[in-house]
DNA sequence: TTGAAAGCGCTAACAC
DNA sequence: GTGTTAGCGCTTTCAA
């Protein structure tokens, strides 16, 4: 039945309409069939206390009658906003973005809220391209991930009146609101728990340290603090490409047989360091006595395996379920402006350290 | 910076276009510098052959010069379509479809498509509700994941000339397309894998089975093949609420505590297969020979994880760049219509079978 | 190859 | 509380 409409798809409009009376019918028809202008319709169906009830009913009989749905470009492009909110993040695959994401469209469920996702691979570039795309919807609100951004991402940012949401990551200067947590506090935290738990000697295991700079900056609180509380300068290899358990797995291997006085290791995340826990176990170093292992992220699988992998849980759900509550705000036009929140971290020691 | 704006947010556009001459540059501005119509512009800009080159270069000129971006909502409502794919997926946080996702986005980059993402949650109604609110925005094409709907979404989806595409399944009857794998051959290869092996009684470990059809029906596929291969009925423990590593674990320490005969655990995904791996090495049963167990998904952690998974690989991201062939061909009205593909699964052996 | 003109379907002053 | 009247910024015939 699709097939046979193919032919029809790149005929002008009105033959559509004129074949059978099957268009998709427009406010004018409920109007009409309601009795009352345009006007009228279109309040009842955005402000419906603004219209007598008698007429509201006349007008939701006829919108439930021609089963009519709002033509959204059509009301978009009249009144310059569209309910779309516009999200981009660095990396579809990432589970911790996902949760974000998902908690951002719980919060604001119901509200008649679509997301425009877009994906910038953790390029500054790809980002400013997004920013421009989307900004071109007129959306209700743009939500990037991180406080870094390209000179020309900056300034289309600024200059746009819709509201702003840099999220993940904290800054002293948000371009309007930032909602996230410290980075590199979390490598610092890190060091200070290896330091109480007696390591002797830090070794990281890292990914993308050119491209993922929010990485970056766990990595730098991790050496700082290290050094600063008394360690060498902790031993390192960093995967190519991705990070992911297999590559975890044999990075760490790599890690523990250049530097086999290591005895704490901090994995840039969950994924790397269950690799390198099982690993740990394939090659036969006993965690936690011999050797302690630390993710960031704590994903699902870090409380099962074994032992349980103590990590970094990160305020994922509740970074999406804040940006809702002050996009909620700021669209209704309360609000003046965002600010920053840090919505911390929290260190959740288990079986590996 | 962006506060100070605030007050200028509820303000009658044309207000913000006087008060400076900072306004968004609109086509007519790029057609009077350039000294031709809009018409010749709009051409320009989508179909550049049916230009002159002088003139070409001319409103080139203009173009960058004023950084002008066309207005994407106005377009869309000219010509009632729009460079939007509508993708309706049932969870955000399950990495199978992000992967899919980020394939459909790789398939189609470049070509200027924006994703509308919505998360039905694995509820009909839900996704109808997004069906329809999808349509509204003209998208270039509708994705939706499964091919059992709800009435009211059936007929949205039959009533329309956006090219849909259902993902993730099968069906003989496609609305349009179907890009998947068949769910229940899936079932049926893992017991007759367990056969091979030398299982001598099954069991299974599954998640939602009301909610998540496409998981029923690798169960269904299971507990069928058994029993025509000569097994009684699998032993059988449902997971309550959402399938996670921990709840796996326990749901698995549930089923051998009853059903100590079972040697061979297929669980419903890789995450769950993941926690009942752990808790088999928490508890003592020797994995594979005591005890085989079997994933589905070959998520990453399956293949560094000790001993490693046997799994079922999924063609997440096959699925994902496939939607993006046919929907490229779709959409520039080539190919009338879609048909089924099947892009198979694998039954990947590990360490764990 | 280009331009004129007529919308696309809705919103938002403003007047009644 | 409701209708009138202009657009929103672009696309697309159709004629030149």
């Amino acid at each position: 039945m699709k097939g046979g409409k193919e032919a029809e798809r790149t005929k002008p409009a009105p033959a559509l309409r004129e074949r059978a009376g099957t268009a998709r019918p427009r406010m004018a028809d409920v109007a009409r069939i309601a009795g009352v202008s345009t006007a009228t319709v279109s309040r009842a169906l955005r402000q419906p206390e603004l219209v007598s009830p008698q007429v509201r009913s006349k007008i939701d009989a006829a919108v439930e009658h021609l089963s009519y749905r709002p033509n959204l470009m059509a009301g978009a492009l009249a009144s310059a906003r569209s309910k779309t909110i516009g999200v981009i993040i660095p990396s579809m695959i990432n589970a911790f973005f996902s949760v974000t994401l998902e908690a951002i469209e719980e919060g604001l469920a119901g509200a008649g809220y679509q997301l425009l996702i877009g994906n910038s691979h953790y390029e500054l570039e790809s980002e400013e391209r997004l920013i421009a795309s989307m900004l071109a919807w007129s959306p209700a609100a743009l939500v990037v991930t991180g406080c870094r951004h390209s000179r020309g991402a900056m300034r289309a940012l600024l200059d746009t009146d819709v509201p702003i949401v840099e999220m993940w990551e904290l800054t002293d200067n948000p371009i309007d609101t930032a909602i996230g947590f410290s980075q590199r506090d979390i490598g610092v935290a890190v060091a200070r728990h290896f330091k109480e738990r007696g390591a002797k000697r830090l070794g990281f295991v890292g990914a993308m340290h050119q491209r993922d700079y929010r990485a970056d900056a766990r990595r730098a609180g991790f050496f700082e603090t290290a050094q600063s509380i008394g360690y060498e300068p902790p031993a390192e290899v960093q995967l190519p490409g991705l990070p992911t358990s297999v590559r975890g797995a044999k990075a760490f291997a790599e890690l523990m047989a250049e530097h086999s006085d290591v005895d704490a290791v901090l994995c840039t995340n969950d994924v790397v360091a269950l690799g390198a826990l099982f690993e740990a176990q394939r090659l036969g170093w006993s965690v936690p006595d011999r050797l302690k292992i630390c993710g960031v992220g704590d994903v699902d699988f870090a409380a099962a395996c074994e032992p349980r992998l103590s990590t970094v849980s990160l305020p994922r759900r509740a970074i999406g379920l804040k940006i809702a509550e002050v996009l909620r705000e700021r669209i209704a036009g309360r609000l003046p402006t965002g600010g920053v929140h840090d919505l911390g971290f929290e260190l959740v020691r288990r079986g590996s350290t």
